[in-house]
DNA sequence: AACAAAATAGTAATGATTACTAATTTAATC
DNA sequence: GATTAAATTAGTAATCATTACTATTTTGTT
């Protein structure tokens, strides 16, 4: 039941600090396969998971129906671009107050929510004028 | 190219309609296949998606990895029971003001954002407290 | 009724994720 | 350093939601 060390969890963790794109597990997988080339997907997935339920990252929902994930778990939103699929970090603060809009009419018990800004990135908007 | 009568399609209809639980796609083909037994799970998405795509219903996404659907397509917000997996409409208005705040530091263009509220429903929160 | 386009049922394929198992690695003890 | 039990892994199979494919049926028009 203890957590033992594992190079294989080191590595994805610092994949996952290392860069800011917010990668789906697959993405994971093909960036550590460079360093240690027969590491398991399934392996990514289960630390992937681990370090989730640890705290230790953040699993998020952009809506495209792959979890992406990200080695920042300070609290901030995301972006998502509709056409370069692009993750982005949003700049803003939380905005918990919709949670108590949410509870106004509502007899159930509003405990967060989750939410993903869509549109264009700054690139694909630029192209979008040409 | 033009759109063809389809019994299937009206009872997928009649049923998104009919009913505010929100359901997966399985749930619309178990409901329909107690009318019609031998509709095809490809039958009910296939039109799920094209319904969607005319606008005469709509797709959600709670965060547990499964479209929902919603034959309600007037904007309003939804709530994920954590616990008994129920989807539930809020009576709320759009608090679209969130996109402002979104784009103030951020150089793209904030189309929309996809929002949901997760927590207990009024008979999960009542049984917590037993 | 006859015909072409659209839709279907049934099945196979896909893609993300999880489960399983034998082999390897870790960490603690001698 | 060897021993050992628990934790972890690689590799593979299984699962689940969804999409693709194809021969057959249904629809709408002449």
């Amino acid at each position: 039941m203890a957590l033992n060390y594992s190079r294989q969890r080191e590595a994805i963790k610092t994949c996952l600090m290392g860069r800011k794109d917010h990668p789906t597990a697959d993405m994971v997988y093909m960036s550590i396969k460079q360093e240690y080339p027969n590491i398991s997907l399934g392996t990514v997935y289960r630390n992937l998971q681990l370090l989730t339920d640890l705290g230790q990252i953040q699993k998020i929902k952009v809506g495209d129906g792959i979890d992406h994930y990200d080695g920042d778990v300070s609290p901030h939103y995301h972006f998502y671009c509709t056409k370069c699929h692009s993750v982005l970090d949003l700049e803003m603060d939380r905005v918990d107050m919709i949670n108590d809009i949410a509870s106004r009419n509502f007899d159930g018990q509003i405990q967060g929510h989750i939410l993903c800004f869509t549109g264009l990135c700054g690139e694909c908007a630029k192209a979008e004028l040409s």
